[in-house]
DNA sequence: GGAAATTGCGTTTTT
DNA sequence: CGCAATTTCC
């Protein structure tokens, strides 16, 4: 926005000209490379693009571009990180070309995957009723198949369910064998290897006869659908023939196998990302893939943006010399003509509360100077890291949202109340049955196994929950009672179903929780989402796919967003920027992480998480740590700044300490 | 025998 | 704080 309008002319071939009646002036709102990018012809194409160097307007103009071209909107598919994402880039589209965008498919890989699926599933024995297992949901399915195969009675230490999950989930989605990653980053649990694999494969029949998918088999299923059906893979390549992929950077070997297989009727992909951002790896992705791409797509046409609109040239150059350490890296190398601004600071607490303090004060002053709450960020690697924070802004009374970390959805009674729908929905939901069965008093492990077992079995689950007798008896027919007023789950509005459910959920709740008074707020939210959908199927679904963030916290003030501050997880602030960027806890073994010393691969990762932190900032950045900070995990006295600064020169970097105030130590205030 | 209560321990990042 | 192993209780 500002560029210079009249500098750049079209300089293109008149054949290649565009066709004539182009309603949008593309020279004039992009500037050469991005032009190049935006209106490349059919076939494969890499945009490496920087940070802050308009891949988001790129895209934006390229969804425009084809619709202005002539390609109907439905044809095109536009994948992203997030659902929300997709969303606010097809309004900008439709800014520029009207309300027609709004027929772009956009979503993510797994959202798509998800519809594909209930569409086309069948072919491939997928019914389109299937439940979609969260993370935890897929644990627990690990740790019950895990206890029938009796592997937990081993002596020598079993991998936990998280654990297992992980291994298994990477190998799906960098199509190894599990043999092959326990080798390469579980080799402690090789003893393990063949009961392992056991247990996946029990795991995988477990959910493919209950009809139900984690995450990665979406995309598996999907990749399988199209490989496997050959009329679907038709329709669905001839549906989407223009194919837009956003931080390509972050996918792993399975999408980039996915969008092979979507695209092999028109080779119409254009992909965009920025190897320096990869910061996913440890969910399957490689910034290999993105160099792959060229070897997965031949005649991949390659273009660079490289002028950053972000942030200001004291900014870059703390980012490029950061970035210039890494080990692989790909020349590309930021500018801006944006010269002036304040040098990035470094920080230094006493600690913790020090550094809360520091950074609320500091945003009352920034708010003084005219920079509102909605331009500041707080950045940290681990959710964790905020808490302290948290509290201080709270004390304050400055308002803030948290994205990252625990979501409201994945609380336990938020996930007991959905149980109930699910099981309502698909009554081959073992996952859910456990759960239900579990929270009925008297039901234990055992009696949760032998009533699954009679379940599944018939088709009247009431009358099995109330043929049981003992201890449990009351309140399974308190169940029964619970579900068969719901039945007929198609005809019953999803937040009807939340209601009655609560009603009978909330005895268990206050017997269970102290503070129940909390969590009941978090399900009187539930409610409200609920209201929003008509059919239960896609309520559960979304639910699973694009958890809303955050915990009941922020319903508070829901219509004031723009007067409240953010604080975010690194990984979670992927894309965005701010005015003033604070990131916390730059301290050598907090960020980058002591877990990450292992391997260099992994610190090469710490690295351009830091890179992608530092990159939000527009203006103000302030790199904060306290020193003298006892870790209890490694048992290590951590007291010196993150090592990625190690080579940042002093005149990139304003080296601060904070000053007692008043001669009380007021910043000093914390004891260890 | 099986459910419930208790203790000990490890704790990144997410669709 | 949540998970798994352990002890206590019915």
């Amino acid at each position: 926005m500002e560029r210079e309008v009249k500098t750049y002319v079209l300089k293109r071939p008149a054949e290649e000209a565009a066709p004539a009646k182009l309603s949008i002036d593309y020279a004039a709102a992009l500037n050469p490379q991005q032009l190049a990018a935006v209106t490349a012809g059919d076939g494969p194409s890499l945009v490496i693009a920087g940070a802050g160097s308009g891949k988001t307007r790129t895209l934006i103009y390229r969804v425009a571009y084809l619709i202005d071209s002539g390609v109907d909107p439905s044809n095109i598919l536009l994948l992203t990180f997030t659902r929300k994402s997709a969303q606010e880039m097809l309004e900008r589209a439709g800014e520029l070309i009207g309300a027609r965008s709004r027929r772009v498919c956009g979503g993510t890989f797994h959202s798509v995957a998800n519809l594909l699926l209930r569409r086309y599933g069948r072919g491939i024995g997928i019914e389109p009723g299937f439940t979609i297992l969260d993370r935890g949901d897929a644990e627990d399915l690990i740790a019950l198949c895990r206890a029938q195969l009796g592997l937990n009675e081993k002596d020598k230490r079993f991998p936990r369910k998280g654990t297992i999950m992980e291994m298994v989930s990477k190998s799906e989605n960098t199509l190894k064998s599990l043999d092959e990653i326990i080798l390469e980053e579980f080799s402690h649990f090789a003893d393990h290897a063949e009961d392992l694999g056991r247990l996946q494969k029990a795991y995988q029949a477990a959910k493919r006869q209950k009809q139900l998918l984690d995450y990665d088999d979406l995309l598996v299923a999907l990749r399988q659908l199209l490989l496997l059906d050959e009329t679907a893979r038709q329709t669905i390549s001839s549906q989407y023939r223009y194919i837009l992929v956003d931080e390509y950077q972050d996918t792993n070997r399975l999408q980039a196998e996915v969008i092979r297989q979507l695209t092999t009727a028109h080779n119409n992909v254009m992909v965009v990302g920025d190897d320096s951002q990869s910061i996913y790896a440890f969910r399957g992705a490689t910034f290999k893939n993105i160099m792959d791409f060229p070897v997965l797509f031949p005649g991949t046409k390659i273009y660079k943006l490289e002028e950053n609109y972000r942030s200001t040239q004291p900014i870059l150059n703390l980012a490029n010399c950061i970035i210039d350490e890494a080990a692989e890296k790909y020349t590309k190398r930021l500018f801006t003509r944006k010269i002036d601004g304040p040098l990035p600071a470094l920080v230094e607490a006493a600690g913790e509360n020090a550094q809360s303090r520091f950074i609320a004060q500091k945003i009352l002053e920034l708010r003084e100077e005219g920079v509102p709450l909605s331009e500041v960020a707080v950045l940290f690697r681990s959710s964790f890291h905020s808490f302290d924070l948290e509290i201080e802004l709270s004390r304050r009374g400055l308002p803030f949202v948290k994205r990252g970390g625990v979501k409201f959805i994945e609380t336990a009674h938020v996930k007991d109340l959905l149980a109930h729908l699910r099981v309502l929905a698909n009554p081959m939901d073992t996952v859910s049955w456990h759960r239900v069965l579990m929270l009925v008093e008297g039901v234990g492990p055992k009696k949760a196994q032998d009533l699954l077992a009679a379940l599944v079995k018939s088709d009247k689950p009431s009358d099995v929950l109330r043929g049981a007798s003992g201890r449990s008896g009351q309140g399974l027919k308190n169940l029964a009672d619970t579900l068969e007023s719901l039945s007929g789950a198609g005809e019953v509005r999803p937040a009807e179903q939340v209601n009655h459910i609560y009603e009978y959920y909330l005895p268990i709740l206050k017997e269970q929780y102290d503070d129940y008074p909390k969590r009941t707020r978090d399900l009187d939210h539930l409610h409200t989402i609920a209201e929003g959908y008509p059919k239960v199927s896609d309520f559960l679904a979304d639910l699973a796919l694009e958890p809303p963030d955050g915990s009941a916290i922020d319903v508070d003030a829901p219509d004031r967003d723009d007067e409240r501050l953010v604080l975010s997880t690194i990984h979670s602030a992927k894309g965005l920027e701010w005015q003033c960027v604070f990131v916390i806890w730059v301290v050598d073994g907090k960020f980058p992480s002591v877990y990450s010393f292992i391997t260099d691969d992994e610190l090469e990762e710490e690295r351009r998480l830091f890179y992608v932190s530092v990159t939000r900032a527009k203006r103000h950045l302030f790199l904060t740590y306290p020193i003298n900070v006892y870790d209890k995990t490694s048992g290590m006295l951590l007291s010196k700044p993150s090592r990625f600064l190690d080579h940042v020169s002093s005149d990139l970097l304003d080296t601060l300490a904070l000053v007692e105030e008043g001669g009380r130590g007021d910043w000093g205030r914390d004891s260890y």
